[in-house]
DNA sequence: CATGAATGAGAATTCATTCAT
DNA sequence: CATGAATGAATTCTCATTCAT
């Protein structure tokens, strides 16, 4: 039940908002009464802290590990971040939501350690960045912080729009991405690509 | 007294949300009373969708006026616009913000429609794009939809983390973004930029 | 209206306690609504406090104009004090019982003074009695802090009992309290009282 | 168990009040489940009735032995009642407080019986009082009625403030109260106490 | 123009109690 | 004997909105 809770609130905290989702609405679509809610979390802001940790955490866990793969290029590192991602969407597409809008309603601490690990995400990125510069994969002149968010800006921004059932699959989409951030989109006409 | 109460509205609903500010909150804050606000405005919403157009009308204009000059070419464009939207940010961050989040709770009709002007935003560089490949400036190859879309990610991103008191100032951050939209983060060896 | 609400609030409160009194129980006695209690009082909490503070404040205001007497004897003043207070019931039965009973919903500020508040009642008494017994009107070998409070005792727990519209009016429970504090229940054969 | 949970109740009861202690906060001390509770008692208020009545009929059983003693002197047996009364605090303290303070959450009955219960009470210390003035060990013109209610006043009070840890044991308080009872605080000049 | 009192429809939360196992 | 899941009614509080003045 406590699972069924919150699967249906990601999707009703996704779709709707927080705030605009009532204890009621959640407990209404799966049929049972708030004090069953109450008899599984103490309150809102319990299950909304619960999804927003079971969310980043996952997303920290598989970034670090590609982040700290010892023998693959920073390029195919970077490559591999922008696929999770993105066809995280397919699964995770309201938490992902919720993470990006929903982080005020949490609680003083919960919030500082979500920040803090959201922050984590940016620094393998930003590492593999400057690595990828050290080793000689990507241009020396890059802005390794500056970058990493404009590639989180958009890999985390296609949250809102993409739709795993549309024209385009995360999949496409995630190489669309990749070609997009490693190569640019101007044609350099003295190189044979 | 109008655009006393709009201006610290789009203070509040950027910093605390739509829902988490009240009417109240306005009100007090400007040393007048709930009165007087409905005396301007006749509910919430109206209030929330005057933001919205004002801030989508005067993009979209400037975009166009970007996206239908004659003479510049497309790679140009393309850097005036993300230049335009980032240093946005230094005098509309809170309207961004409250574009980007606050959607949702516009009625049906003004929801459609400034659904339709966001989309003429992305339909403006979607065009650039086109027409840069076209006129060979862009690589043959790129799908200008989802690339687009990944610009605009880039962009509209950064109205979340870039404070324009930071370390890197709209201008550069916008700099950086460009470059790399244009040249992305590899290092062609062959060639000698 | 907020002298209203507060005062049908004194009367449920005394009557049925404070937690068992509901927002709705009052709006509804008063034929208003819930919003208007709030419009009046920030919360349930605040219209206890403010019920505490103008019992008590005015409770100590009298007793200190009687200590602070500065020709009358000190057996006059503890007759006046409890006179003072027994008759005080025929007004404020109820905030008294709200006091002696409901404190512990105060906020912690709230409950700290008023607490520091009863206690200087408290010392009034005390005080009366030790001067009263250096001037050699009170017994010498009376233990003045015990027996201040088992005076407040008999008058306290008179706001439990004493019906205004009974038997014994408030003025002649207190005379007959005073009689029993100043000479006790002993007949002393030796004496011609 | 049934009286492990009635010993519990009392602390909670007595310390924070019957309707602030929840079933849960009862169970929760106890390390077992609401089922539990419900397996020994029917419900909440049947525990509070129990609770009246065990301390209300012991109450009553040891005061009507000292009344009841017929050899005894009346102040005697008044001195008697005092001190039992005030020492039960060392053990009895908070279902003292629950009696003052919890009754009205009895039921129609019960709340009837417990009422005539303490009314025994006072009726015996009337008793007492009336008999010593026919005696001649009282003064003749005592209000035996209210004077009862007083010294009721100065014992049951002490179940409010007294803590049998603190600077004077119960034996000393009951001590002092007895001979403020019986001899009043004045100093007769003429007599040699 | 502006005020401020009043409304009423929810919101989150609590909790005694029930009941199948 | 004991558990723990589930209930539902009640409670405090919020807030956009109305309206007479």
């Amino acid at each position: 039940m406590r699972q069924t809770i919150k699967k249906e609130s990601i999707r009703l905290f996704g779709e709707n908002g927080f705030k605009e989702t009532s204890i009621q609405d959640i407990v209404q679509a799966l049929h049972v009464t708030k004090g069953t809610f109450y008899y599984y979390f103490s309150s809102k802001e319990e299950l909304l802290t619960e999804i927003h940790f079971e969310f980043i955490d996952n997303l920290v866990e598989q970034i670090d590990e590609i982040a700290s793969h010892t023998t693959k290029k920073n390029h195919q590192k970077l490559v591999d971040v922008v696929r999770l991602m993105v066809i995280n969407i397919k699964s995770e597409r309201s938490s992902g939501n919720i993470l990006f809008r929903e982080m005020r309603h949490l609680g003083e601490n919960s919030y500082t350690e979500i920040a803090r690990k959201r922050y984590e995400v940016r620094e393998r990125v930003e590492g593999i960045i400057e690595e990828g510069i050290r080793d000689g994969e990507f241009r020396a002149n890059l802005n390794s912080s500056i970058v990493s968010l404009g590639i989180l800006g958009i890999v985390n921004w296609s949250y809102q729009w993409l739709n795993p059932e549309g024209k385009f699959s995360p999949e496409e989409v995630a190489n669309i991405f990749v070609d997009m951030i490693l190569h640019g989109v101007l044609l350099q006409e003295e190189d044979n690509r």
